[in-house]
DNA sequence: CCCAATCAGGACCCATTCGGTCCTGTTACC
DNA sequence: GGTAACAGGACCGAATGGGTCCTGATTGGG
């Protein structure tokens, strides 16, 4: 159905969360449970996911006590084939993309050998066109922002 | 991952080894045991397919001895995004882009509250943009092309 | 008129993957 | 030195998809 992992949206989720705060170059870092708290995302699947970013790079970490995560770029330079990627791994719509073609055991016989490359390449040329800001700016009407809740979202 | 079902994959396998024998409009129907041959593609897997291309009118069936398969329409008037909406359903990225948003118990939370739709409708843009005459096009070369082999495939 | 071939539309089972949780170790601040 | 927070795994359950098979309906040919 061409639908992407959950975790995915979560790190959207976390990386906007996360410029909230430190909109230019401040210093303030973020702890996973507050964010959890923040998103009403679970807070261990936070974690996961802000680990699985800090390790590609698009997100910062500072370790010990008051440490937390921090954006490595601002919102504007990063794509969402980059979030994608560093999550769901590279973007292949179908195993033949990659280079593991020795699943492909009819070669001479399949006649989509390679043949969803430029499929592959004109979603990735998409994706690469939008920014995470650009996905801020198209979010909700601003009456549903909600900017630092203390409360849980219950549902528990 | 943002990869699409195998099962996507197989149709435009067996749609365009339908229109390497109906290339016009000839009346020739072809079998699915006939083109699992010619294919590779085990054959209930591509019956499997065949039924649901027929039910979203991509192929159009005669039924009964002599019955078979045909192409609804040629190739180059057949989008990507109409056979991954055939075979996978609607392309959703994320379930917030469906109309099923019962789900989202946090909405007022979820920061990415229809934030999806713009690149979802830039994936879905970018693949009505290729029909499947140009994935014919940017196949293999013309000496991996197989007429009609009477063999199979072996590997079993 | 009967039989064979083929599509139609299910139900069904298995494998794979994803979503989510938890544990242990390491680092830095108080 | 204690504590708070990240790092990096392993781990398990649920859900989805891939694949097979069965029974009925329909049409052409003998």
């Amino acid at each position: 159905m061409l639908r992407l992992s959950k975790l995915t949206d979560y790190a959207v989720v976390v990386m906007v969360r996360l410029a909230e705060v430190s909109p230019g170059a401040s210093p303030d870092v973020q702890t996973s449970p507050g964010i959890a708290a923040a998103t009403g995302v679970p807070e261990p699947t936070v974690a996961k996911v802000l680990k699985t970013l800090a390790a590609t790079g698009l997100v910062t970490s500072q370790r010990g006590a008051r440490g937390g995560y921090r954006l490595a770029r601002p919102l504007h330079d990063i794509s969402v084939s980059e979030v994608i990627e560093a999550v769901d791994g590279p973007i292949t719509l179908v195993a033949c993309v990659d280079g593991s073609m020795t699943e492909c055991e009819s070669q001479a016989l399949c006649p989509v050998r390679g043949r969803w490359d430029p499929v592959n390449d004109a979603i990735e040329r998409a994706l690469s066109g939008i920014t995470l800001a650009d996905m801020r700016e198209a979010a909700v009407p601003p009456m549903f922002r909600v900017p630092a809740p203390a409360f849980m979202p219950a549902a528990e």
